[in-house]
RNA sequence: CGGGGCGUAGCGCAGCCCGGUAGCGCACCGGACUGGGGGUCCGGUGGUCGCAGGUUCAAAUCCUGUCGCCCCGACCA
């Protein structure tokens, strides 16, 4: 591709509107531009980079026997009637035709899969399958942000699996975890598999793919003992227990100290001897005053798994009414509500809320002082030890790139779709949901390889292999020999960029560094001088190699074939 | 949905408090010089100041409403 004359408008500035780094690189490389929140144009050089990521998905995909296909983004009401998930998903775009008919866009498609089985399906001699598709999803999320890591329309490679029973869908699930770890690792991504919480899918089990990145939205816990990784919603760390001073139990007058750093500053006490105690209303259960240690926050996801439903904090005027007392004041003792504490508090004596205000309780106990069920509802921390290994617990700032989830039989009951197995019994067909977000592996690449000066690709999924820099337009010579380098390289099957702009030599190695591709090939005065061109790596800059011109190919097919 | 911020030329911003001819840098157009890390000089083009209403002799500026975008939180298949 030719600069001069290409749609690639590159920005000197970082534009207001961006946060992120991936947002603010793939602005100013000129890969994406904005339409409305969460909405955006792909141009030529971001097309390409999506294109070449799609090419490796596909590639995996079919090597686990996946079958491509295309299914529509507009749906019929109807189907997602019949599963249960038209109401209830407030991301769900809705809209109605002309007759008034209900419509949905499609932000997934098990409901679309599952009509189809029902219709093709028949025997287990027609199972298993592998059903794909790379296709645009829209989701009316409640907040778009960081660019392209959270948009309301994306294009998600997503598949299902069909199976005639679980033991079936665990071989399916396992070939998917395959070749999703085969993608992320072509793709140049630093990546975890972290087990993930089923949330509102429903089904048996799941996993995320997570790369690190300081955008990132998730957190996960980590083991470098044993590679044990989960999401911070499951994950199950082991606090340290403090050492717990010989108290007896009495009241400490606590005058205006209500958060736990004050309290603990006025008593002179270690944080972690100290009980966080937060009031929730939940709409069948009622209100539960909730325990996790002083250091420790409470993990809202974990709490709704504990409770069965999804509690709220409850405002400070119920506060006063179920404890008696301001929030930043209560505690378990004597309180007339049920109390669910964290696992952290089971041993122990600490420092808690009175249910009086200006007064704490030191040498509270559980199981002596109050009764609480008990349940993990702290969100991890660093440093905590490993549930399986009690080595100590990493924790990352991720983004998830790549979900896999047994869905069981939710969605082939609910739709019909059976298949008669080896007895002619008439079976529920096992479903198993698979995506990835492509825009998401991009950005995730530009988070974890940019440079002070722009992006880094890996080279697998770069827009372009080779950027051809020629200093100087005036000089037919040096023009001459970049064009002939240019055809050279497409001759040859690489992907070039060519810089026949009349520009700057600064202006053009600055855009150069910013658009990241892997090699650069600049044409200047040294051809002249010693009739040689500079070949250069993006990732390491201070490796230049000085080649005649006829050895150019040879010498970038060579770096190409050893990245870094 | 709760909290905060911002809408002025293609991009980045000033002007707004204290009403009175709409400005700066970059980009863009023409010209000259220059040519290895975002050049210099000369001359230009480009703006319903997000939108609507109000106050006023006069509104980018004050008031009311509204739309959009960003950030934090909630939410997230």
């Amino acid at each position: 591709m030719r600069l001069a004359k290409s749609l690639l408008p590159t920005l000197r500035e970082d534009p207001s509107d961006a946060e992120a780094l991936s947002h603010k690189l793939m602005l100013r490389a000129g890969l994406v531009r904005q339409l409305a929140a969460g909405i955006y144009v792909y141009l030529p050089l971001g097309h390409r980079v999506l294109e070449r990521i799609n090419v490796i998905i596909r590639e995996e995909m079919n090597a686990i026997g996946g079958q491509e296909m295309t299914m529509p983004v507009m749906h019929p009401a109807e189907i997602w009637q019949k599963t249960g998930r038209w109401e209830g998903i407030p991301e769900m775009f809705k809209l109605k035709d002309r007759y008034g008919r209900d419509m949905v866009l499609g932000m997934t498609h098990e409901e679309v899969v599952a009509w189809l089985a029902a219709r093709e399906i028949r025997s287990y001699r027609d199972l298993p399958q592998i059903w794909y598709q790379i296709q645009t999803k829209e989701r009316d999320e409640a907040r778009p942000r960081s660019g392209v890591l959270r948009t309301r329309e994306f294009v998600m490679k997503d598949s299902y699996t069909l199976d005639p029973d679980v033991a079936a869908l665990d071989r399916s699930y396992a070939a998917h975890e395959r070749a999703y770890r085969r993608i992320f690792e072509r793709c140049g991504l630093r990546f975890h598999v972290a087990q993930s919480d089923t949330g509102m899918m429903g089904g048996l089990g799941a996993h995320e793919f997570l790369a690190p990145c300081a955008a990132g939205e998730d957190e996960i816990a980590l083991c470098a003992g044993c590679g044990y990784a989960a999401n911070v919603e499951i994950a199950r760390g082991v606090p340290a227990a403090p050492a717990f001073p010989a108290w007896t139990r009495e009241e400490v007058a606590t005058p205006n100290a209500r958060t736990i750093a004050e309290v603990s500053r006025l008593l002179a006490i270690d944080p972690r001897l100290t009980i966080k105690s937060l009031l929730f209303v939940a709409p069948n259960a009622g209100p539960v005053l909730v325990l996790v240690r002083g250091d420790h926050s409470l993990h809202e996801r974990k709490l709704t798994r504990a409770l069965g439903e999804e509690a709220r904090a409850a405002h400070p005027d119920e506060v006063r009414q179920h404890l008696g007392a301001p929030v930043g004041s209560v505690g378990p003792v004597g309180a007339r509500v049920a109390v669910l504490a964290d696992e952290a508090l089971r041993e122990g004596a600490y420092v808690a809320g009175a249910n009086r205000d200006g007064v704490h309780l030191r040498g509270v106990s559980a199981g002596r002082d109050f009764e609480a069920r008990f349940a993990d509802l702290h969100a991890v921390a660093a440093g905590e030890a490993c549930p399986q290994c009690g080595k100590p617990l990493a924790v990352e700032t991720v983004i998830e790139i790549g979900n896999i989830f047994k869905l069981g039989t939710k969605y082939s009951e609910a739709l019909g779709a059976m298949y008669l197995d080896e007895g002619g019994k008439e079976q529920p067909i096992v479903m198993g949901s698979y995506g990835i977000g492509p825009a998401r592996i991009a950005a995730a690449a530009v988070e974890q390889l940019a440079d002070a000066d722009g992006i880094v690709w890996p080279a697998a999924i770069a827009p372009f292999q080779v950027h051809v820099v020629v200093v100087s337009l005036r000089d037919a010579g040096q023009v001459a020999a970049a064009e002939g380098i240019y055809d050279a390289c497409r001759a040859a099957g690489l992907d070039a960029l060519f810089d026949d702009r009349d520009e700057r030599p600064g202006v053009k190695f600055k855009d150069a560094d910013l658009l990241g591709v892997p090699v650069r090939v600049t044409v200047g005065n040294a051809l002249a001088k010693e009739g040689v061109v500079e070949i250069k790596e993006r990732r390491a800059p201070r490796r230049e190699q000085r080649v005649p011109k006829d050895r150019v190919l040879d010498t970038l097919q060579e770096v190409l074939a050893h990245p870094r």
